[in-house]
DNA sequence: TTCCATATGTCAACCGCTTGATATATTTTC
DNA sequence: GAAAATATATCAAGCGGTTGACATATGGAA
């Protein structure tokens, strides 16, 4: 059996509520009673029971985080800086990837509900779910619209896509093709793309359908090469589908930045240490996490906080020698 | 207040007791309770308390996961099938990134008991937890002796240092230097640098004491060069590494792979499509994570398994154009 | 009709910890 | 030295479920 407070208790020759009053610093415990219960704490290696503790306190300290993926530098280097805030926040995470399925998605909001979780941060996509309609889970959503009465934190979208586009343009590109995700999503993403065919005079974009998936995006990008041989300048929607340019490219004996020039969205530790050449646009990634975690954590102590809120991040161009 | 078993209870007019029986199918039930039962958590919006049944049913159905960072291909690939397998046995994840800090994995690990987990899965490198030695705690190590009592899986670590540096004899090298992690880790890791200081005749390792710094890395990589100009194949003992070494390569002039042939090891999805030139020792990551969490699983269901085990699993050689 | 198997429900204790109410011991105050 | 104030510890109920033991209803079979 393990050990229990009451076992704690017994050695120490107390009662469980003087143990549990020393374990939690509450009321008067004298010197000599507190080091007893101490020492039966340590000899009997006893670890509390936080689920027992959670049932009476109504709350769990876990919150849940849903990510498409974590398998993808964005979402993992998002979740470290999650983690790591929350974790000093007393809070652990529970990991969830819903690759983006609805059905998968769904469960784990059920499940996070089930146990209890104190709050949720979601990253991935899906309307429509349910679980989130409850006006009394603290939810955040990071880069989507999931209700009015759940706050997003995200980067300055359109302001990335600006960025990029323009770059490529003072480089001198005269036919800019813009890649980007599903268009039917409704997302702080779509304004990359806004910007871009609010900037570009006749606007192509391509949808990838989809995402995470690396044979269809090269498959699509050499399709934008076969059907637009005269492609100067692209700019991805993330480093990813610009890595995949670059080797389609490669592939095609296309020159960069000479014949063409790339910029890419995101801008991760991990691909600028794989890639250092690639122009990106860098999204704050900590400050993304930091904000995030911590407007859940004032939902989470506090329901009266104004819950309609976005927070847009600034966002950086990186340069470098893909364009 | 939240919705409780009791609510329903009262709104389909039967006793808690048959609601739970409801919920979780046990003894007999009309089809007309069930229907009302079912009709009143609809109504209500019932949400099960996991807490509350953890409680009693002394299973959580949560596992501890302890990496030293999520943000890192390797890890984030493994993570993201830990959490999938785990998630279809109806598992649930409590990441923790420990920055392979003594101070941290002690507290993760502590959290992760107090908050009464099933098992954990440990991919970090901290001997002496104390927590740990409970024999009757559930874990599984990845890649890292623990103890005694501890199962291990990992790939073949021997073999994989074997394939690189055999291959890079293959193409030529005659000048092959190591880059190897802390030398005072005792893990499978190190059969890597066994393999390559048993095939090549007088071997020069470089330890990398601060891994996940990559600034720190191309430093050590530029005195490399500037000690062994000659230096022709390098056999990284990870991927960024290696790309790190491209990258200083690059810097310096090197061509490669004519002056300089490079085999990173690891091999994930998000570098092979971030670097699909860079020669590798893939890592069977799935199959590390499938092997890890049905050991943990039956170890959960059945301690009398046998527990000093040590799975190893087949590397492979992924030969691009780095060499 | 009586008896027993089967079907359907309820009661109450328990999981391990917390805490308001309460009791007892000790010290202070006048 | 008694009353008041302070310090220390205990009791018992409760957090939201689960479940073994027990009660009642229903329907044949004898």
């Amino acid at each position: 059996m393990k050990v229990k407070l009451e076992d704690v208790a017994k050695l120490a020759g107390v009662s469980p509520t003087t143990v549990s009053r020393v374990l939690n610093n509450r009321g008067y415990i004298s010197d000599k009673t507190r080091k007893k219960v101490e020492d039966a704490v340590e000899e009997l290696n006893y670890y509390p029971n936080d689920i027992a503790r959670s049932l009476f306190k109504k709350r769990t300290n876990f919150i849940g985080l849903i990510v498409p993926t974590i398998n993808n530098p964005f979402f993992s280097e998002l979740s470290f800086y999650i983690e790591k805030i929350s974790s000093n926040l007393g809070f652990k995470v529970i990991l969830c990837n819903s690759l983006g399925e609805f059905e998968k998605e769904k469960s784990y909001a059920t499940m996070l509900i089930r146990h209890q979780v104190d709050g949720i941060i979601v990253c991935s996509y899906n309307r429509g779910i349910e679980a989130y309609d409850n006006p009394r889970l603290p939810i955040v959503a990071i880069d989507h619209y999931l209700s009015p009465t759940i706050p997003v934190v995200g980067s300055d979208n359109y302001q990335g896509g600006y960025l990029a586009v323009k770059h490529l343009i003072d480089q001198g590109c005269k036919k800019i093709i813009h890649i980007n995700g599903p268009g039917d999503l409704e997302t702080p993403t779509q304004n990359r793309r806004k910007a871009y065919e609010e900037i570009v005079d006749n606007p192509i974009t391509y949808e990838l359908n989809n995402l995470f998936n690396e044979e269809e995006t090269a498959k699509t990008i050499r399709k934008i090469f076969r059907d637009h041989p005269d492609v100067d300048g692209i700019f991805a929607s993330d480093d990813i589908t610009a890595a995949v340019c670059l080797n389609v490219a490669d592939e095609l004996n296309i020159s960069i930045p000479n014949d063409l020039k790339v910029v890419g969205y995101d801008g991760t530790d991990t691909v600028l240490s794989l890639l250092p050449h690639l122009t990106t646009i860098q999204q704050p990634i900590e400050e993304i996490a930091n904000t995030a975690v911590l407007i859940l954590n004032k939902l989470i102590n506090d329901f009266e906080i104004e819950r309609n809120t976005e927070s847009v991040l600034a966002v950086q161009l990186v340069k470098n020698s893909t364009t």
